[in-house]
DNA sequence: GGGTGGTTAAGGAAAAGTGTTTAAATTTAC
DNA sequence: GTAAATTTAAACACTTTTCCTTAACCACCC
């Protein structure tokens, strides 16, 4: 039974990172390529990332479900809409227009372009007006 | 690039389940066995305990090197050693001796028999005196 | 005993993750 | 502008994870 997401090589190159050491420098020390320290240093972050959305996953379980942001919407429409579908559900948003639309953007980088929506996103509330996207 | 460590069938279960669904009735809405469904949710929460591990050992980043508890050691004494390490240092340990025996042992419970460490234990703490184990 | 809810073990096939190299490209610092 | 540091991409062998089935087992409760 593992423990943790990160592999010893991943934690052994974050430690020589804290300590302020270069990739080159680590590279030598582990004897490996320092490409490879960049890889490994990349996967690491990205284990990391992870870990972070698991449990922000968790906080959507009390939460439920408030809309779909569907894919081609303009992103500028979409405070509107939630706003609405909250107040249907008698909930508050916490958020004003403009952190709603960064807290989407910063959420899901990759699912907006521009203005545009590119893929659906599920909008999901909680008691508090907390949001969340999946 | 994945977002996060749970799938979408481990996803699915566990909001069943937070509906308060059994198992069977799971199972037969996702069309397998129940005993599937047992093994997909187990997952689940084994994948989450390890999202939380990755994050603690974030925190040993900025923690150092305190001291080792060697194989063989008998738990009442781990205290005694941890406590003179950190005044070497001087740093203070945030635990009294009951509440460090209790987290010692609840951050890795396979790691211990009865009083007995089973294999080395690497303790670090950070400035505010927290330890970590790894 | 029979029903319900949960768990475990063995085994298999498909999918995903890891460490690695090599080579090229990009960013940062003087 | 150059050198150092960092990042990226493609390909590979290898290991692990995931989902699934079947079958058995445990602990209740009536």
């Amino acid at each position: 039974m593992k423990q943790g997401l990160l592999t010893d090589r991943q934690k052994e190159v974050l430690r020589y990172r804290k300590k302020g050491l270069t990739q080159q420098q680590i590279a030598e020390i582990i004897h490996t390529s320092k490409a490879n320290v960049c890889t490994i240093e990349k996967a690491a972050l990205e284990n990391i990332s992870r870990a972070r959305e698991t449990l922000e996953f968790l906080y959507t379980l009390d939460a439920v479900h408030l809309c779909t942001l569907q894919s081609g919407l303009d992103l500028l429409k979409a405070p509107e809409i939630i706003y609405t579908e909250a107040e249907k559900k008698g909930l508050k948003v916490k958020y004003d227009t403009i952190s709603l639309i960064n807290r989407l953007r910063d959420a899901n980088p990759e699912r907006f372009r521009g203005r545009q929506v590119r893929e659906d996103v599920e909008i999901y509330i909680n008691k508090d007006g907390d949001l969340y996207f999946g």
